[in-house]
DNA sequence: CAGAATCTCCAAAACGATTTGGAAACGATA
DNA sequence: TATCGTTTCCAAATCGTTTTGGAGATTCTG
């Protein structure tokens, strides 16, 4: 079913159908009337491909997925695409997916997406402080945005948790409980969380007079979690709360305390970030905060639609505060 | 750069250029050389969209997020999308994500995948027993695959994982231990993979000449774990071993035992499936089995691009065993 | 009633590739 | 030398839209 076919079997010019269905003003109103009825009788669809190519956009947004080896770990994935997706979809914008590793072939990717045209913006996950892909996009005037920040002069779009500020109030909360020798387990220093949320933590200590807290960074899995937290249990001054820049990390907490049979809440608070579906059901219940995925889902879909619309990037940034969540884990909340 | 600026910058016609480019024969070998050099030289990239618009092809594969309220859990999701994307992408194929909620609209986003010619196959996720979708796409001819089985007379492609085997495996194992009061909290039961862990479950109860364990049936979350669990214990035959079928419920089930002061492991055996990266990390650590994620991707991937190349459905149906995992929550394992 | 203004409509040119159906040039064959 | 086969190339059609630049009909204005 073209329009083609849709014009001769009304005895009308492609152009008028065309024309009708978009509601130009210089079609007749009957005839308007009656192409829609028509086109929608035969399940008229316009073709996608040939519009785009007419129109010179792919109406697409591309997302690069940075695979790591191993595990791929970005909490809550899944309903954010699901969120995003379900709001670009409404506007007519297909949502497409890349998988690249960093390195080398990475860059081959965002080439392909930009020189190849293949989206009209993409959406870049797991920002890291110096991200070449950030400056790549730049570079070349691609519209992007950001799911979290980097480091760079230019203005760029992004929407990103307050992490900073986060768990600078997480930690606050904890020192006027009481607590004294602070330990910070911190993701991958590369990624712009992982400085995000050292920070606040430092910040927090170093505006109540106390000593800075010993910071050590590991990979963000429950395995450099164990390890990391192990090496701090082993020192002589043993830290009575743990913050760790994640959930997973601090289930790998968990476990380190476990093995020295300290109680955690009581001798040791431990503290994570995303609300994992799992927390508030770990023995203690785990404290975190967690990132307003749906409002961020919904705000990235919205800025790249403005993005795609001209929208300049520096008007559309945003940075969402979480919500805290004390649980037993800290000795706070219920259970 | 286009074919057209390629073609007269090297004082070819547009045919020529094309043709040299795809390597055909009938181009002298000398001209099909200077028309590569020329080409990655100048950086010319074919327009993806002109190139659809002209083959008929959308050059892309769906994947339909059935998004339901709430947490959108399909355990290692985002691995998932990343093999076959990377996959696809190296066959130049695009991975277009929709989302929709399974209802009515869920039917309209398949009828616009298949009338508009949004893919040129798609793949389903979270595949139900009786499941309109595959009805509708079996209807209309339109090349799927299912991530899951469906129950269905038309032959139909599919790449899942052995469950039932895997959790007759499991139940089995439980009773050569001395298990004998076995119970079951499984998922939806419009979900195939529901049906298919129950009956596992209760084969082998059965073959070992066992009475038939309790099922509960629940939303497959560590709340739904907690409550059918809780209600599982409060009653007068307390079980010794309950299997769930996900991870996700284990962990609600860890809760409700040790809000009853019971031991995991020892007094009562929990195990689940998924292989969370969490399950390793609890306490005691969780029995479970894991789904070969990656390998699945690889085959999801390879599956999709014979049906795009016309395989016969029934040539690509693939079930893959599982890896048992056991731990100390079903008292084997170390830890 | 002539001329202008307004309504409706349409033919044809894009968009950038692939593919069909030759055509020119050339050497080989008889 | 005339014919045939190869080799190498190309003009033009095609995919299905959108958009430009009118053109005919109708109504309004003075």
């Amino acid at each position: 079913m073209t329009l083609r076919a849709l014009a001769t079997r009304l005895g009308l010019s492609i152009t008028t159908v065309s024309r009708a269905l978009d509601g130009y003003e210089d079609v007749a109103h009957g005839t308007r009337v009656r192409v829609r009825e028509a086109a929608d009788e035969m399940g008229y669809r316009p073709n996608p491909v040939a519009r785009r190519l007419r129109k010179g956009t792919a109406d697409a947004i591309a997302l690069v997925m940075p695979t790591e080896p191993g595990r791929f770990f970005q909490p809550a994935f899944g309903e954010l695409l699901a969120v995003i997706g379900e709001r670009l979809a409404a506007v007519q914008l297909d949502f497409t997916l890349m998988a690249a590793r960093p390195g080398p072939d990475e860059a081959a990717v965002y080439t392909r997406i930009v020189e190849g045209k293949r989206a009209d913006a993409c959406l870049l996950l797991r920002t890291r402080r110096q991200d070449e892909r950030v400056a790549y996009l730049a570079e070349s005037g691609f519209p992007f945005l950001c799911f979290g920040r980097t480091e760079t002069t230019r203005p760029y779009a992004f929407v990103d948790g307050a992490m900073e500020e986060g768990f600078d109030e997480l930690t606050t909360r904890l020192i006027n409980q009481g607590r004294r020798r602070f330990a910070h387990l911190a993701g991958p220093s590369n990624l712009t969380y992982s400085a995000l949320r050292a920070k606040g933590f430092t910040r927090a200590l170093a505006q109540a007079g106390l000593p800075a807290g010993r910071i050590v960074e590991t990979i963000a899995t429950e395995e450099g979690g164990y390890q990391a937290a192990r090496i701090l249990l082993s020192q002589s001054e043993r830290p009575d709360a743990i913050i760790c820049a994640t959930d997973h990390m601090a289930l790998g907490a968990y476990r380190a305390i476990g093995e020295i049979g300290a109680r955690i809440g009581a001798d040791i608070a431990v503290t994570g970030h995303d609300n994992l579906a799992a927390a508030a059901f770990t023995d203690p219940p785990l404290t975190t905060m967690e990132p307003p995925i749906r409002e961020a889902g919904l705000s990235i879909a919205e800025k790249l639609i403005a993005l795609i619309g001209g929208a300049k990037p520096a008007d559309l940034q945003e940075v969402m505060p979480l919500r805290q969540l004390p649980r037993a884990s800290s000795g706070e909340g219920g259970g």
